[in-house]
DNA sequence: TTCGCTATTGCAACAAGTCGCAACAGGCAC
DNA sequence: GTGCCTGTTGCGACTTGTTGCAATAGCGAA
C-alpha cells in the first residue's frame, strides 16, 4: 500500500478537512488499482467492503482527493481515470487504432512546458497528458492518409 | 457559412454515408458558433430551424462529422466543444484561476509533437490541445507554490 | 469522556450522454 | 419515376456523473 506513506492522514487533517473511513476506502481502492483506474473499479472495491457507502460519496471523495493532490486523474478515451499521486508526472500515446497505450517519460513533454511558460507567461500544469494517434504498429493498415475516418473510433 | 467551401456533401456520399438535412443542420449550427461551440448551442440552433431533431441524432451528427473530419472537438474546463475544422490546428491555454483561454499557435506544439514521432513512431493526431494552468495575472494571487490546492478547481 | 461545531455522508432528484430498436428515407439500379 | 436496400432518425430507457439537503459523525475543546 504505497499510499501509506503518504502521510496522507495529516496531510488532509492540517487543512481542517476530515479523515473518514470512506475516504480511507477510496484512497485504498486507487492504490490497489496501481494505476489508471476507473472509477468502476474503485466503487467495486470499496462496495466489496462497504456495501453502504454511496456513488457520490465516492465520486466526492475522489474530487477531493484530487484536489489535495493524494490522486491524480487522467482522460483515457472519454473515461477519467485515477492513480496515486506522487510520482514523476508521466504522459501517455494512446493508438487509436488498437487501443494500446504507450506511456513516454516526463523528459519528452517539459520542453514544450518550458517553451509555453517563457513564451506565454503561463504556468503548465499537466501531469498526465494523454496523445491520441496512430502507433507504428497500425500506420499500414488503419489508413496513412489523413482520410482515415472509418477505423476505430477514438 | 465556410463549411459551403469544404465540398462536405461529396465527402460524405463518396464514402456511402447519406447526407441528411438533420447532419447539415448541425454542420450548419457549428459553423454559425464560429469556434468552440457547445452541445447546448449547436442543438438550439438546430431546434430553432427543425423542433422535430433528437437530441440524440445530434450527438451522432456531430460524432459522425467528427470522425469524417469536417468537425472537430475538443475537452475544455470538462465540457466537449466543437467547430469547424480545416483551418490550421490551434491550442489553448487555460487558466484555471480565473478561467481565461489564450490561443497558442500549432508551431509551439509541433516540435513536441515530431518530437514524439521520431522517437516512438507514433503518430500524434492532435489539432487541438488544451493545457490547464496558472496565467501570469493569477500567479502571485492563486498560490505559486506546489501545495496549492484550495483553489479553483480545474 | 462528553459536547458542540461543522465537514461529510446518504439519499433522491436531476442533468448529460448513450444505446437498442422499429420506422423512415436517401440514393442507387432499373 | 419506382422500388429496394440499408444507413439514419426518433423515441424511450438506461447509464453516468452532479447537486441540494437533512442526518450523521469526525475531532478539537473543555
Amino acid at each position: 500500500m504505497p499510499h501509506r506513506d503518504l502521510n496522507y492522514a495529516n496531510r488532509i487533517r492540517e487543512r481542517g478537512y476530515r479523515l473518514t473511513p470512506q475516504r480511507e476506502l477510496v484512497l485504498d481502492a486507487v492504490c490497489e488499482g496501481g494505476g489508471h483506474t476507473t472509477f468502476d473499479e474503485i466503487y467495486r472495491r470499496v462496495r466489496e467492503r462497504a456495501p453502504a457507502v454511496n456513488r457520490a460519496t465516492v465520486y466526492r471523495a475522489l474530487d477531493f482527493l484530487c484536489q489535495l493532490h493524494l490522486v491524480v486523474s487522467a482522460e483515457i478515451a472519454g473515461r477519467t481515470v485515477y492513480e496515486i499521486a506522487g510520482r514523476e508526472p508521466h504522459h501517455h500515446l494512446i493508438c487509436r487504432s488498437c487501443g494500446r497505450m504507450e506511456q513516454i517519460n516526463h523528459a519528452a513533454v517539459r520542453d514544450l512546458i518550458e517553451h509555453i511558460e517563457r513564451r506565454y507567461r503561463f504556468r503548465v500544469e499537466v501531469n498526465h497528458l494523454v496523445l491520441p494517434g496512430l502507433s507504428h504498429r497500425c500506420r499500414p493498415a488503419a489508413s496513412p492518409s489523413p482520410s482515415s475516418e472509418e477505423t476505430t473510433r477514438e
